[in-house]
RNA sequence: UCCCCAGUAGCUCAGUUGGCAGAGCAGAUGGCUGUUAACCAUCGGGUCCGCGGUUCGAGUCCGUGCUGGGGAGCCA
């Protein structure tokens, strides 16, 4: 006898086979008795029918519980009547666990109720969905830069100083007197990567001790950043383009099931093609004036503008060239126009925000340690990164990937807290 | 850090002008021979977030604290 997952279930049509999962819920009608079954591929029905199961199991259909674990043995049937088209007509239970009593019930629940229980709440078929979603985004992903001849360089975790200045560190002792901070950004150490194997990537978790409180915002959030040795600004627009289609398109392939158990428009991803629309500032701040927001020239977009903005494309839309003094120190100046940085962001349609950033980044020794003394910065920290520009300094760039927003926009989240397993937020360390 | 909203049964919520604490789901029991979050009946279930105040009387009004949610700034 066979022991099969759920997924395969189609090739055991009338065959006895085994099956081992947890009971999503049970229901009855007269002599007829159904459980759910969930094993992690799938979820099935199993039928019990009073007068042709036997006893015992059927007084052990009563005492299951919801999440109650089973192995369950029994005939494979093709049945309409079954949701997935096939049922397994049960012969015998074997009960590993009675479950207590489940919090979460097949019914709506608060926000907060289910952060709480996100270690539970993983079991639904929603947020199986958008995880199994995340995985076809990670693999894609890393598939592209795989097949581009790029060299996966993993970045540290635990950084001396920060990546960009700006922005709030998480900070740990680290043995005696010593700090040590959560990095933010792979980013500089694959730019030393760049200059040992060309094309390097890293894919890991950041963490930015910003006290936002937004649908966009996490404390922990992973990226997946290239970074090319011998590239401009122009070469990093075209990466990002081709990857974000390789993306959609790998997660439309594999995945189209979960997107449509989300409610998404399979139509629309199928239309995220290259060419993508790409703008500078000055005519995304065209497009704010035409919507009527007063905006000045010099200072970075909000939430809201990057929604006005993003609203204007049914694609995602590559915004380059902000004012250099939005930008962090590591961004190369536009040696036509010094005002604006060689850098650019994507921004995700219906409003999802920014899920690239990126640019070309300073290879001049002198105008780097002039921007890591500007940005307030310690040289010492910094001194490594300076090695790279006094021993064969090349034009080189690179950009970030936000893997949470990509997500959120792909399944149509209202929040990234969702398309993460176990999300950290300003107020949440739990579970 | 600031602004807005909420906190009542295990869960989701209602509770009118300040006057007996409610519903649906979940749980238990019973019924029903193909259910699709099955359905029907019955039953059990309360620190109305905490503290203080106003009042003959507070779930309801006032103050304060805590927790949760949404947003701003900042960012991916």
């Amino acid at each position: 006898m066979a022991t099969i997952t759920i997924d395969t279930v189609g090739k055991y049509e009338d065959q006895n086979v085994t099956i081992s999962g947890w009971l999503t819920h049970k229901r009855s009608s007269g002599r007829i008795h159904f459980l759910v079954l969930r094993d992690g591929t799938g979820t099935m029905q199993a039928t019990l029918i009073q007068g042709e199961t036997d006893e015992q199991t059927l007084k052990v259909y009563t005492e299951l519980t919801q999440e109650s674990s089973l192995t369950v043995t029994g005939t494979i049937r093709k049945d309409k009547r079954a949701p997935g088209g096939y049922e397994i007509l049960v012969s015998g239970i074997e009960v590993l666990q009675i479950a207590e009593d489940y919090p979460i019930a097949p019914k709506e629940h608060g926000v907060g109720f289910l952060m709480d229980h996100r270690h539970l709440w993983l079991r639904s078929p929603r947020q199986q969905a958008i995880l199994r979603i995340r995985h076809a985004v990670v693999n894609a992903a890393r598939k592209f830069f795989d097949d581009q001849g790029f060299t996966l360089l993993d970045a540290p975790i635990f950084t001396p100083s920060s990546c960009e200045g700006t922005t709030t560190l998480f900070e740990t002792e680290y043995f005696g007197d010593r700090k040590a901070f959560l990095s933010q950004s792979g980013q500089l150490y694959m730019e030393a990567g760049a200059m040992a194997f060309g094309k390097v990537y890293c894919y890991g978790p950041t963490f930015r001790a910003e006290k936002s409180k937004t649908r966009r915002h996490l404390t922990e959030f992973w990226m997946i950043e290239p970074e090319i040795a011998f590239a401009d600004l122009e070469t990093v627009m075209k990466l990002a383009e081709a990857l974000m289609v390789a993306i959609v398109e790998g997660v439309i392939k594999t995945r189209q099931h979960e997107l449509e158990l989300l409610g998404r428009d399979i139509k629309m991803f199928e239309k995220i093609q290259p060419p993508f629309y790409i703008i500078s500032y000055d005519e995304a701040l065209q497009i704010l004036k035409d919507a009527g927001e007063s905006f000045p020239w010099g200072e970075d977009f909000g939430g809201g503008h990057e929604t006005i903005i993003s609203n204007h494309f049914d694609k995602p839309v590559l915004i380059h060239r902000y004012p250099a003094q939005t930008k962090a120190f590591y961004m190369k100046n536009d040696p036509h126009r010094p005002e604006v940085a060689l850098c650019v962001d994507m921004l995700a349609p219906e409003g999802y925000g920014e899920i690239i950033g990126g640019g070309q980044r300073e290879d001049d020794p002198a105008i780097l340690k002039e921007k890591i003394r500007k940005a307030d910065l310690s040289a010492e920290s910094f001194d490594w990164y300076l090695d790279l520009r006094r021993y064969g300094s090349v034009p080189h760039a690179g950009f970030g990937l936000g893997i949470e927003r990509a997500v959120a926009w792909l399944c149509g989240l209202e929040h990234v807290r969702e398309s993460i397993p176990f999300p950290r937020l300003m107020d949440r360390l739990y579970p």
